[in-house]
DNA sequence: GATGAATGAGCATTCATTCAT
DNA sequence: GATGAATGAATGCTCATTCAT
């Protein structure tokens, strides 16, 4: 857990400063647990009791850390998206694929690798795009879709580089069209009930792409 | 309202033989009221009093109509889908539109128009696709993306009818890019605070077509 | 149904005019809907609304004859004694056993052909002899049990006259002697789930009688 | 308060450990509190609220110390037998009466100062017996007859023993005959509202216990 | 007279937050 | 600093009774 971020949230009153003095240990066993337990089910549903069971802490440290439940949940935001730039700044830094298709290809299916490696970051930021009133994870989809767009618009602008992508397209509108359809790939593989679920992801990443990259007329 | 729905939720015990045999206008008048509130909040902050009190009955009624707040959401749900339906339904009956590609922009941005005239049902729409955890809401959105996805499948069909697409293209999985990408500006148009914001909709559709139907190599 | 207790019942504000004029069959179906339902379940337990759909009369009807639920429920009571009433004093009128041992005995076993001719009237003596508040049963249980007694003594007064029972006895205490045991042996046999219910009534019965007209010196 | 009793309905949920570990003066205050109105009213008339209320307590811990108010229900039914079978016990401890029918009388009447010294229990107890639905008394009542019955026995048993009682009397049958006169004493003098009321309790008692003693033929 | 829709007082239970130890 | 007991506001649901048709 980033120190420079707890720092920031005291500042914030976000988390006071007993938590920041806590054991890095300890902050991170209180961090886990409000994860798992706010990734499996919505902010209303989750209770303090059941986070500081978890935490092996008791309810009161956890109001004495956070003041109120929805900072608990803020600061949770901001070290799960903390640890996502963390995971794929690392990731594109040993990536060396060279086709820009490819790329994008890689890096949407690169989130198959980040769900087994951080479950319970993945299930938190699903909860996130999907359950949660606007009101509390609104800006926290906002990061991150601009996070992820940002990488797309590196991979694509290196395309452009590299004459693999038409010099004419507007960078910003072709990673907003990539994001959509990774975005809307993982609903449908993680919400919907209809039948699109029984293809298989990646073939339908693949068919995906082929259609934006070959044109349909 | 359509009554057959209404006849079909009593036997699902959805909606009570009471609230069936109320006036048309008195139904209407209590639809609107719970359409307007869960569209303004989600489901557990929106209190079975302010209904009554917008519909202007009691909150006894209320249940007596209903049994569960649980089930008055589903009501709204069914019926919200049922006029979605008969309003596109209309929309394609009276389209003369003959490009592909316009057929899809004028399709996607009718909803504007929709909004206009329904906005209570498009607030609620949104917060379904949003920000009600998906136990509640799952059912309902995928049903509307199906809906989707069928005007877009059916668009892309006559397409390729005409020659104006390649006939190798998977229809279902265009008809996925194509929604994920009408859904992405949707997102970005309603929910999100960003840049992207201040770009005109009608423009990133345009934009996001274009780069669909040229393809980007 | 004895309509002059009817009539009785109208002028102490039990009943109203209206239930009065009613049909008898129709005054019968509400009695036995309800007798049914009262003794099933306890007085709050049960819902007008499901004795007016068991009378397939409306709530409202219900409310118009009586007022009150618990006027109902008196109503009940008052009919139900004054069955039991007319079906003992015909069961002493054709009964011509001789001695005092073998009348008692056989007055309450016939309790048990009481039972499986009127069932329902059974089942509410029971519910208000054990699980009704006294505030609301008190005073039909009072009767009831006088009336039991009263018969007793009659069979106890002539089992002096003919000299089968000791002069010096006290009638009254010698009924309420037999009317306990006569009522503790009904609790175990319908309340308890203890040992004893193993054993037969009838058996438990001779034995309690043995006692006491042996004495146990 | 027996701890013993407060562990055991801890590991049966129904208490909470937030119960157990209060100061015996507050759990004291809990249930004499709860004693007084549950033995005041049917449950169904007993509010939370007013228990709270008389044991100075808020109902939100009422809740937090029971879960459900059947539970604060059923721990005052273990209590009381507990307190009633150490009232007895310590009764045959101290008692040195010699002939069985006195014994049994002095029995009896000992209830009458149980009743001054514990007239909550007591009135817990009546309304138990005669005023809860059996769904929910029914346990508790068992319970408190056998333990008579068993005090019963056990001075029969000695009866016979010392040849006060004849040796062919069947114990079970007797003590459960005495068991109903004791019973249906008990109702005559708390819920009858009859003539019989007006005579006193001990003299009942002493025709009764003759009757059976010296037989009646 | 009959109906059943309308009402609202009433109550148990939930749970974040406060606060005494 | 840590704990967990205490609090009470907030809300869905029940159901007898009222009342308009």
């Amino acid at each position: 857990m980033d120190e420079n971020i707890v720092v920031r949230l005291e500042k914030e009153k976000v988390v006071t400063a007993t938590f920041r003095k806590l054991s890095p240990a300890k902050k991170d066993k209180i961090y886990k647990a409000a994860l798992k337990l706010f990734g499996e089910d919505v902010f209303e549903s989750v209770l303090l009791e059941n986070i500081a069971k978890t935490a092996k802490v008791s309810k009161g440290s956890l109001i004495q850390y956070f003041g109120l439940k929805e900072n608990l949940f803020l600061f949770l935001g901001e070290i799960v998206v903390s640890n996502y730039i963390s995971y794929f700044d690392n990731y594109f830094l040993n990536e060396n694929v060279v086709r820009t298709r490819d790329r994008i290809e890689q890096f949407v299916l690169s989130h198959k690798i980040y769900r087994k490696n951080n479950g319970d970051e993945f299930d938190f930021i699903l909860k996130m795009l999907f359950e949660n009133s606007n009101k509390l994870s609104g800006s926290f989809v906002s990061r991150i879709f601009d996070i992820q767009k940002e990488y797309l618009k590196k991979i694509i602008e290196r395309g452009v580089q590299s004459n693999q992508l038409r010099r004419d397209i507007r960078i910003q509108s072709l990673a907003s069209v990539f994001h959509s359809i990774l975005f809307g790939l993982l609903r449908e593989r993680f919400l919907d009930k209809t039948i699109s679920q029984k293809i298989d992801f990646a073939q339908n990443l693949n068919q995906s792409l082929n259609i934006v990259f070959d044109g349909i007329k």
